[in-house]
DNA sequence: ACCCAGGTGGCCC
DNA sequence: GGGCCACATGGG
């Protein structure tokens, strides 16, 4: 099965929720720091606090106190280190950008990419998530969600971030709108059945993915067993 | 009680 | 350059 058919199938599967739901660029900015290893459900709530505080810009979050920001944001867990990161990327925007989000989002995809990873707390991911989401380029966020459907699959061979990523951006259209319905829908298969302990039995795609054809994880976790037993 | 979650950076060899 | 670790709260 290639990539093109997993896409048109799950399509016909799940609602195609598409876009980040935020009502700014610089709340998916936010948004994708705070996800971070995160369920996004405890992200949403912490998110609202945010905005019902008055804390979604950039010169607010530059202002505010770190130890603040801190106890604001602790649902979210890596407290510490995620208020570091936000104010991090506030404080990138205003000195170079006058406090305009949009800025490092205007520049071309590659040097957006660059610039955003050179702010501390901000990798592949989260940079890819922030010109995808928020910025509409034509670029593949290949979270850890996205690579395991495609190992189990049998698509790819490695779990790595770049590899994911291109073998993804090599066989679909260059469309923003393509890569966020793409990710979307295999956020939503990992949740519902791919997840680390998956429901192969019930995986509408489990006719033909690989793991699932060679015994699911009961499967996986029994030659797995026979494999550690000393000879 | 335990395991997991939409990563990143630092340290070690 | 890959493997391991800290970071932390909340939900199943």
């Amino acid at each position: 099965m290639d990539i093109q058919t997993v896409y048109a199938k799950l399509i016909t599967i799940f609602e195609v929720d598409g876009w980040w739901p935020a009502e700014s660029p610089f709340e998916i900015m936010i948004g994708a720091i705070l996800t971070q290893q995160t369920m996004w459900e405890n992200v949403e709530k912490t998110i609202k606090e945010l905005k019902n505080r008055g804390l979604l810009s950039v010169d607010s979050l530059v202002n505010i106190d770190q130890k603040e920001l801190e106890n604001i944001i602790r649902p979210v867990g890596f407290y510490r280190l995620k208020a570091k990161r936000i104010k991090a990327l506030a404080l990138h925007l205003r000195n170079y950008y006058d406090s305009n989000p949009m800025g490092v989002l205007q520049k071309a995809l590659p040097e957006a990419r660059g610039e955003l990873m050179s702010i501390d707390g901000i990798g592949k991911e989260t940079a890819d998530a922030i010109l995808l989401f928020a910025g509409r380029k034509p670029t593949f966020v290949a979270a850890k969600y996205c690579a395991r459907v495609f190992m189990r699959l049998g698509l790819v061979e490695k779990d790595d971030y770049d590899y994911v990523k291109q073998f993804v951006e090599e066989r679909m259209p260059k469309n923003p709108r393509v890569y966020a319905e793409l990710y979307s829908l295999l956020v939503q298969l990992s949740k519902t059945y791919c997840r680390k302990n998956p429901s192969c039995n019930s995986c509408p795609l489990s006719d033909e993915c690989a793991f699932s054809l060679s015994g699911g994880i009961s499967g996986y976790l029994s030659q797995k067993k026979r494999l550690e037993r000393p000879l």
